[in-house]
DNA sequence: CCGCCAGTCATACCTTGGTTTGCTTGGAAG
DNA sequence: CTTCCAAGCAAACCAAGGTATGACTGGCGG
């Protein structure tokens, strides 16, 4: 924080590399090129898509950020294609817009996650506030994957060994316990205990409860 | 555990008192025996009323369960329902149905946190879908709710001064850091600690801190 | 073949956690 | 005024956690 090295020239960027990006899909280009305009009148980056296809194919950076889908869409549908993402590993908020929509379309999409499903014409504000809700969404999910990484790349310089000592060691077991179930002496299990205590960065148990907790709640 | 009393004569009920009850608000008296009866035929009750201020009149037990409302009530409607609903403490999952729906209504319930939206007249099949969602959704908050509750009527016997030495312990910090921090010798937090230990039921630091946690991820 | 590393164990030593017994104090309820 | 209880302290003791140091084994890659 006080001073840092000669290298890395970003003093005060505030670049894009971690502004939102907006992704839109929609086969009208008029209505693409609206949403991007809209988005940029309030400073969010958009970046417009003809089909599902495209966007795809295009080697979408990673980045906060959200998608806007048209239902109607050539190819690929907008539904269809929300349901993919989860396969892919892309778990985007989504806002749905369409000119053609009933209500059961409306109540799948949003069953399956959507964030919002607006009707075309939309008020402006109506999708800056989607939108808004959208990115807020992202950003507390990546949030939440970022802190499970971070424990996962400890956990993967754990030994199996380690790895064994330290599950039981979260189940509260005592260390002369472990060693019976894993028929080893409890120094050994006093070392491997001190091992993992050392890898995963914590001080007490309490802590290293709290850290391995975050990992098996989704991942 | 051993030996009750001999009061509480309830060796295996399998009765009503846990099985799930299904309430239903629509204005139309033929809709609601329709509903009545298709839960009826799997086996499940439901208690139908002709409006919301019906329903809040009447003294709902507790038991697991959900509601299915119309949208067009007379009086409250079912959407305004959805919101008082939360002020009121009552967190049953709900099914809506309706026959004058549009889009943007149904968006807003769904984003309210209703089960399913569905539009008369609906297939049995897709409200029987919709009552068993919301149904396993009553449950598992429930479950959740109990072990909440559960930790909350122990940590309800612990003296303030327990209370400050627990929140320390699950911190991961030592007896005599806590000692300090609260200007009393170690004796005297260990002997705090030793109670917390008896009082909330736990062995080790690890299932304290994992029983603590559910305690402020929602209470 | 040699080095590396996970895994194991023993001895010794120190720190921390945890309990018991006994005693004191101050406030609230009876 | 007495009883009750949260809160505190001390001494003594035992159990558990934690850290060296040193040494042995077995597998794997260079």
């Amino acid at each position: 924080m006080a001073q840092k090295g000669t290298l890395s020239p970003d003093p005060a960027p505030a670049s894009a590399k971690d502004d939102p990006l907006v992704l839109i899909v929609d086969d009208d280009a008029g209505m693409r090129e609206a949403v991007v305009d809209l988005l940029q009148s309030v400073g969010i980056e958009g970046r417009a898509f003809g089909s599902t296809a495209e966007l795809l194919a295009a080697a979408v950076p990673d980045r906060p950020g959200c998608l806007i889908l048209d239902v109607r869409l050539p190819g690929l549908g907008g539904l269809e294609f929300q349901t993919r993402l989860d396969g892919l590993g892309i778990a985007l908020p989504i806002v749905f817009m369409t000119g053609f929509a009933d209500v059961p379309m409306s109540v799948r999409a949003m069953k399956a996650g959507a964030t919002d499903f607006l009707i075309k014409p939309f008020r402006d504000q109506d999708m800056l506030d989607a939108v808004d809700a959208a990115l807020a969404r992202d950003r507390s999910r990546r949030s939440q994957r970022a802190a499970t990484m971070t424990v996962e790349s400890l956990a993967a310089t754990l030994t199996p060994r380690e790895r064994e000592v330290m599950a039981e060691v979260v189940k509260g077991r005592l260390n002369k316990q472990i060693a019976g179930d894993l028929g080893i002496s409890e120094v050994t299990v006093k070392l491997h205990r001190g091992k993992v205590m050392r890898k995963m960065q914590v001080r007490s148990v309490a802590d290293l409860v709290r850290k391995v907790e975050v990992l098996d709640h989704e991942g």
